[in-house]
DNA sequence: TTTTAGATTTGTAATGATTACAATTTTGTT
DNA sequence: AACAAAATTGTAATCATTACAAATCTAAAA
């Protein structure tokens, strides 16, 4: 498991870059998901910067998430599974494997080959990709047998 | 828009194959969604039924389209969006585009070439796979010009 | 420093998809 | 026909997310 670990300068410098306005919030909640790749949940997040943060609205979770996605800076990932969406900030492209038996979400390194895709015909403008795998990961794969 | 027609026989040894038991219910949601290749949410397909079939119950339409998955007979489609889960009965893998603006889910043929992905590390168990693009469709690129 | 307009955050109430569950209906078997 | 098991139905609950208005904060002008 990598640590990672950010300056305040860092983290100004991201949103900068994403023309989002820097409040002390929306540097909480984009530290964590920085320095935290789990793939959290909104209620994840909130719980988690509780706290430290006692005076956070969910709903400020919710804005702040819905804003830093849509400047680019972090993703939304729709993996079904009940516990509604998930968040993650990550530089590289990458594909997802949800556990269906424990639930948890990992990074998995993918390259797009020349000819993997047949990509959508012209006309269509794509804006983002998303690969999901579902099954069960090692761990649970062990407990179970 | 390729015209789909199945005859009682065709859907009664979908099921079969599925180890799914017949009922009037199961077999005209199964039928609907073979027939109408719109990948549609539960509440279309309640609405699209309801006239026909008005004592068709949403409940039912849930148990069964989760009786119909698990059996392997279709698939649940995970994209978001804000109208819930879709639903998709297809017999070739496929990706999907959902166009953001208009909220269309079209089709996309795709093939894994030998080194497309680095799949998931040994110990993980693969039990599917789902590839989703998202932007905006030729149609509303059109009308947005 | 004070004022003030605009942006941000907060908390509560509403929305809407999905599930739980108990009652009713249907199906298959004796 | 009678019974037991399975399927269906309708309502009530759950839970993630959004709407919205009030409160707070920020930054710039006076």
């Amino acid at each position: 498991m990598q640590a990672y670990s950010y300056t305040t300068q860092e983290i100004l410098n991201i949103l900068s870059e994403g023309g989002v306005k820097p409040s002390a919030q929306r540097m909480v909640i984009l530290r964590f998901l920085m320095e935290n790749r789990i793939h959290p949940t909104v209620d994840e997040i909130f719980k988690a910067l509780q706290p430290s943060h006692p005076t956070l609205s969910r709903t400020t979770v919710y804005n702040t998430l819905r804003l830093l996605s849509a400047a680019g800076i972090i993703r939304c990932i729709e993996i079904g599974g009940g516990d509604g969406a998930r968040w993650d900030y990550s530089q590289h492209d990458h594909a997802h494997f949800l556990c269906t038996s424990c639930g948890h979400v990992t990074d998995v390194d993918y390259e797009f080959g020349p000819t993997a895709f047949t990509l959508p015909p012209a006309g269509y403008t794509v804006h983002s990709a998303d690969v999901i795998f579902k099954g069960i990961c090692p761990h649970c794969t062990a407990v179970a047998s």
